[in-house]
DNA sequence: CCCCATTGACCACAACTGTAATCGGTCGTA
DNA sequence: TACGACCGATTACAGTTGTGGTCAATGGGG
């Protein structure tokens, strides 16, 4: 069940508001991507064929909610990501982000204090 | 310059030796996966067309070598995934290895290291 | 009551990916 | 010298992805 980067941003919506229509999911992505509403019914339809979403009637059009839950699937993809990249280690991968600048010292205490958990 | 996942393993080879021929890069890949020795050239053709690789003739065989420093690539693709999968956020990102079991106890000990090398 | 906007279903199509096969040249071996 | 192994170049081809168009049905506004 793979869900491309299109797809993804989807996705995010109807994660963040489950129960949606196209026509909101596309008036919620306007600022970003300037897709059609056919290109958003397009990406819909994949991800209902794939499993991800599924349909509810409403009146004539279909309201969307998560089949996979955004958890599930960004552990998933996590894993594969650091597997892929960097050989399953996750420590170099954090290191690349802090030399870009990528981390803001907010994320720093964050992760400092999931380490804390994680050590205990 | 777009490096797909196959292709990717075939980079991880001349990254790691630097001017290796077709035949030895299907060699060490062996193992792993099942490629034609030509779906392996087709790949470096198309690194070398990118920009990814260089080639230099020895005889009538190319050697290849990397355009693209290896960690250059990984910073990149590393800040392009948190972006697109955690909204620029770390922490979650390792929170999630963290939960699938993702992270050995050195994991963990290496990532202390940096953070403290951070804060300072 | 009629027309238009909107909806889902289906179709299109080019670029990118994965996975090779074919072709024409050449190097080494018999 | 003749042949097979091997090389790079070129071609193939189906599946995926991004992007949107066509069509037939239908609900709502005038």
């Amino acid at each position: 069940m793979q869900i491309t980067p299109a797809e993804l941003e989807i996705m995010n919506v109807v994660w963040d508001e489950p129960g949606v229509g196209a026509a909101e999911i596309a008036e919620a992505l306007k600022d970003d991507k300037s897709w059609n509403i056919r290109t958003i019914k397009t990406f819909l339809g994949r991800l209902v064929e794939k499993g991800a979403l599924e349909t509810e009637t409403e009146g004539r059009r279909y309201l969307y909610r998560p089949l996979v839950k955004r958890g599930d699937y960004r552990k998933r993809e996590a894993r594969q990501f650091v597997d892929r990249m960097f050989g399953g280690k996750a420590a170099p991968l954090v290191a690349h982000l802090a030399d870009g600048e990528g981390l803001t010292p907010e994320d720093i205490a964050e992760l400092e204090a999931l380490l804390g958990k994680l050590k205990k």
